[in-house]
RNA sequence: ACCUCUGUAGCCCAACUGGAAGAGGCGCAUGACUUAGAAUCAUGAUGUUGUGGGUUCGAAUCCCACCAGAGGUACCA
């Protein structure tokens, strides 16, 4: 029979499914194996080619491992709490919970098409009331937890209360914002509301100030995401940043430990390189300058200690908690407008638009703790109030961006190091020699910065400090799609926490899903559920996305557990995730959510290992082109006005402020993702059918003017051509440019889809989709097919088979084994490439080479594997059989063929015995016509011989 | 702006630890089969390894600078 995907895929996933093939038990005597998958946020758009890729990957891995005799856990879940649920909530009045499920059963359709071996038994949803219980319960035991830096773990709260009503705080050393010291005495005699406030500086889940993105007009907080050049994406409405009382997480006091934990996980460099980063330790010093004609003491952190003495004026964050204070009357007006300019930055432009120099001076003055000189202080943008002490001394004489400060506002800059020793070294460098800095002068810049240290510790203004970049993870959204935290308040304000036994506090019905007129969250909406009997009230904010996510992977070992988030003894068996895959997007926030919560889970003994995740790998995304369509910002004549791009450019394209880019569905482009990609007149009446708000637009091809149905040309050309702009980016709803996995498996069948993915390139790579080589993956599987099937006859025949045919399956065994474990799935697929090309041209239709060969690309071809391996006659599933192992025998060889080099270019090759000693080699190389040729006249200065790959006479 | 990654034939990519620039696929060209096309089979052309420097007997690979693209930058997921 022909090889045809569609009758015979269904019939073997609803085998595998009713024969429970993928079905994993905790209790078995076999080694086991956890491969991960990172769950998908099931949006409305349905999969896209992109997902399955880290899908297809590690279930190839898994059940390689399956065939090596693992008891493999590969389950699968949905991410089902988010934003996009709620948008889709608010514009099209559909409840999240109902949008959400519609789009998990497209999930789940979509991926059960592609043949994945998941055990759907243990599947998660973070949204269920059974898996968020254990969500909430997690985020009570860290509220419940302080971080004792003495023991360097959490420890409980009780036991830090019983500590402050014996002996107060003076010898608690633990991650706190709380800096006053206190006695038991003081401590027992404050009100309940006191003693509140000063556990939530201790507390791993505590509450404090932080801003939010706030609309007025849209009455509404925004994700970074929806704010564009500080204004919201949806309507173009200013944007500020407004203080809100707000939960956090205390991840800062793990700093050391996530830091630490990277040297005992097998991930690549540039993703630890990248934790490592984002944690952003730094050594310096914290020191304290007194602000003249007050009693306000202001703490900066500076990694340069060494240039105090070059310190001209002091910077703090617009956001700083002393900066009324600070502020004189003169300056008051000055310092209002610039905070009002600030307010519609966000963090992203603060940080981003270096070149922009702003700030405004205070009108107070700080002294200098080492020399009494009166400096200004400033607030600048470029200060973040979240890193150090939201304060800075500024060098301007040894600071790129205080230089530019300091110039542009007309400080004074003092020269402390001099570098002319050091040619070509940058302002930043941390070498040369101090120069105008009293007892530090002379002294190499390191020596400088111990010095410095060591004096102000002597003097008492300043000490030795640790920082880090890594700040608290704001835990709190004002939206209603997502956990519903676990907290009530009493009348004074107090906060309590929830009994357990009251778990899961369930997110209540709405019917409107917008938040309150003064932003508040919706729940706040539903007084019946905020306001309790006895006088308390509910907590309304609800959980972020990353809460369900940081510990669903344990779930996965223990799901259907109603005591416990997993028992003790499923957690010792799965221990851990050995492979985790998923995409680099995630590579800092999710991975350092989960390893946080994972530490915090070891301190109390609840999981076995304090790392989650032993391997990890990113697979590239699969982009899309994202085609752009120029539209003026300025309507003309009242109507929109799109501009062809070729034009649009010769005015500066995307980086002028005339127009915006608007992404177009991409099916009605013409010359897809070409530099010429463009709309004709039927495309733009297809484009106008899709956004009918744009009826009656100004369309400005290069050669006429479309509009209201009408193309009048100029000098009567027929070129209709709108020109769009292609660009290489995400694949996704918001650019309308998602390839549906389905439509290919329907057209080339499933182990056709897999064995695509992986053949279009390294799993760990970006690579942007393109349909047009899976023809070469079908031709290769039609061709496998054709060693076992001619038409209708089965073909296979019981004869021993020859040495090189032998020769080419262990080849083969053994490339795609090593491939595999090193996730090179791309090289796996050129290997069975070869290898049948190789069969093909033996004619070999040999049992024992052929059945073997079914195994080895059962991981990768599932389920054309199943239907021949059942052809051979057995019974049970082809993925609980054994992997076939390499027989080295058959792949030696007597001689290897070596270029000869004559000083690095090859001259001709030489044959020589497959165990040739080097000696041996270098001799008869030297002995060679084509050697002596070369060397006529010189002498031979080396031989250098590489086994197995060349050898390089150095003549001269 | 900062952090991380990538850049090899028209295109997707191989090249493992520094060792012959080429495995596989797409596309293209020619031939076979065919009335023709499709499918299939056979054959084979294409290079400043992003640019410039350095290290080395030898560099796609290591180092430095630059250019281009992608991902992340804490409320998209």
């Amino acid at each position: 029979m022909e090889y045809s995907p569609n009758s015979i895929e269904e019939k073997w996933r609803v085998w595998w499914s009713e024969n429970g093939t993928y079905k994993v038990s905790n209790d078995t005597d076999k080694p086991k194996y956890y491969v991960l998958d990172m769950f998908p946020y099931p949006s409305g758009s349905g999969l896209h080619v992109g997902h399955p890729l880290g899908y297809i990957a590690s279930d190839i891995f898994s059940r390689y491992k399956r065939l090596k005799g693992y008891n493999v856990l590969h389950p699968m879940g949905y991410d089902a709490f988010g934003l996009p649920a709620e948008q889709y909530a608010v514009t099209m009045g559909v409840h999240p919970a109902a949008s959400t499920n519609e789009n998990i059963k497209r999930y789940r359709s979509q991926l059960d098409n592609i043949g994945f071996s998941f055990d759907w038994s243990r599947e998660v949803k973070t949204s269920e009331p059974n898996y968020y219980k254990w969500t909430q319960w997690i985020f009570l035991e860290l509220y419940d937890h302080y971080f004792d830096t003495d023991s360097n773990k959490a420890e409980s709260i009780d036991a830090l209360v019983k500590r402050f009503e014996t002996n107060g705080n003076a010898d608690v050393n633990a991650a706190t914002t709380q800096d006053n010291t206190f006695t038991s005495v003081e401590w027992n005699a404050l009100t309940p509301k006191a003693k509140s406030d000063i556990l939530m500086g201790y507390r791993l889940a505590y509450r404090k100030v932080s801003t939010v993105n706030w609309c007025e007009e849209l009455g509404t907080v925004l994700a970074n995401d929806e704010v564009k050049d500080g204004v919201s994406e949806r309507g173009g409405y200013p944007v500020i940043q407004k203080p809100v009382l707000q939960w956090s997480l205390r991840t800062t006091a793990y700093a050391e430990r996530l830091l630490n934990g990277l040297d005992n996980v097998d991930w690549s460099d540039s993703l630890k390189t990248q934790q490592r980063n984002w944690i952003g330790r730094s050594e310096g010093a914290r020191m304290f300058f007194n602000v003249a004609d007050s009693d306000k003491t202001i703490e900066v952190f500076t990694t340069r200690p060494d240039t105090i003495y070059g310190a001209t004026y002091m910077a703090l964050a617009p956001e700083h908690e002393y900066l009324k204070e600070l502020t004189t009357t003169d300056q008051k007006a000055e310092i209002d407008e610039y905070l009002t300019y600030v307010n519609t930055r966000s963090e992203l432009d603060r940080m981003s638009d270096v070149k922009k120099v702003t700030g405004a001076f205070t009108g107070s003055y700080a002294i200098n703790p080492m020399n009494g000189a009166k400096i200004p202080i400033w607030i600048a943008e470029y200060v973040l109030a979240g890193y150090g002490t939201g304060a800075i001394m500024a060098v301007p004489s040894d600071d790129e961006r205080d230089n530019r400060f300091a110039t542009k506002f007309g400080l004074k800059i003092i020269p402390v190091v001099d570098k002319s020793e050091y040619e070509g070294a940058t302002l930043d460098d941390k070498v040369g020699k101090m120069i105008n800095s009293d007892f530090l002068n002379g002294m190499e810049v390191k020596d400088a910065i111990t010095a410095a240290i060591n004096k102000m510790e002597e003097m008492g203004v300043g000490a030795r400090k640790i920082n880090y970049k890594l700040r608290d993870a704001n835990y709190s959204r004002q939206r209603y799609w997502g956990e519903p935290i676990p907290i009530i308040y009493d009348a004074d304000g107090v906060e309590h926490k929830m009994d357990i036994s009251d778990l899961p506090l369930v997110l209540p019905d709405l019917d409107d899903f917008k938040p309150t007129a003064d932003g508040k969250a919706p729940l706040a909406k539903k007084t019946d559920w905020t306001n309790l009997p006895n006088g308390f009230t509910r907590e309304v904010d609800t959980m972020p996305g990353f809460a369900g996510s940081s510990w669903y992977f344990l779930r996965y070992m223990d799901p259907d557990n109603t005591e416990e988030f997993a028992s003790p003894k499923a957690l010792a068996y799965w221990k851990e995730v050995d492979l985790y895959i998923g995409g680099a997007e995630h590579a800092v926030g999710h991975l350092m959510y989960s390893r946080f919560w994972h530490k915090f889970l070891f301190d109390k003994g609840l999981v076995p290992v304090d790392e989650p995740f032993k391997k990890l790998v990113n697979q590239g995304m699969i982009q899309g082109i994202i085609e752009y369509m120029y539209l003026k910002k300025e309507k003309t004549d009242g109507v929109s006005h799109f501009v062809c791009s070729k034009i649009a450019q010769q005015e500066g394209g995307k980086d002028s402020d005339k127009f915006a880019r608007i992404p177009v569905n991409v099916d009605f482009i013409q010359e897809y993702g070409s530099v010429d990609s463009y709309l004709d007149i039927s495309s733009i009446k297809r484009f106008i059918d899709w956004r009918p708000d744009y009826a009656d637009a100004i369309f400005e091809c290069g050669k006429g003017i479309f509009q209201n149905g009408v193309f009048n040309a100029t000098n009567g050309s027929t070129d209709s051509h709108l020109f769009t702009e292609s660009e290489v980016g995400k694949m996704g709803k918001r650019y309308f440019n998602s390839v549906n996995p389905d439509d290919m498996v329907d057209r080339y069948g499933a182990d056709c889809f897999r064995m695509y993915e992986m053949f279009l390139g390294p799993l760990e790579q970006a690579k942007p989709w393109d349909t047009k080589g899976i023809e070469g993956v079908s031709k290769f599987l039609r061709k496998f097919w054709a060693l076992f099937y001619n038409e209708d006859k089965w073909l296979v025949v019981d004869e021993a088979p020859t040495k090189d045919e032998f020769k080419v399956l262990h080849t083969t065994i053994k490339k795609v084994s090593e491939d595999i474990e090193r996730l090179s799935f791309n090289t796996c697929t050129s290997a069975f490439m070869v290898c049948v090309n190789e069969l093909r041209k033996l004619d070999c239709h040999k049992k024992e080479i052929l059945e073997t060969l079914v195994v080895l690309i059962a991981p990768f071809a599932p389920h054309a594997a199943e239907e021949l391996w059942h052809k051979f006659g057995n019974e049970s599933s082809v993925h609980l059989g054994t992997y076939p192992i390499v027989n080295e025998d058959y792949l030696k060889e007597d001689t290897i063929t070596y270029p000869i080099c004559i000083n690095g270019k090859k001259r001709a090759t030489f044959d020589f015995a497959s165990d040739a000693s080097k000696e041996d080699m270098e001799a008869i190389t030297r002995e060679l016509e084509v050697v002596q040729k070369w060397a006529e006249g010189k002498s031979i200065r080396k031989v250098i011989v590489v086994p197995k790959r060349m050898v390089n006479v150095v003549v001269g």
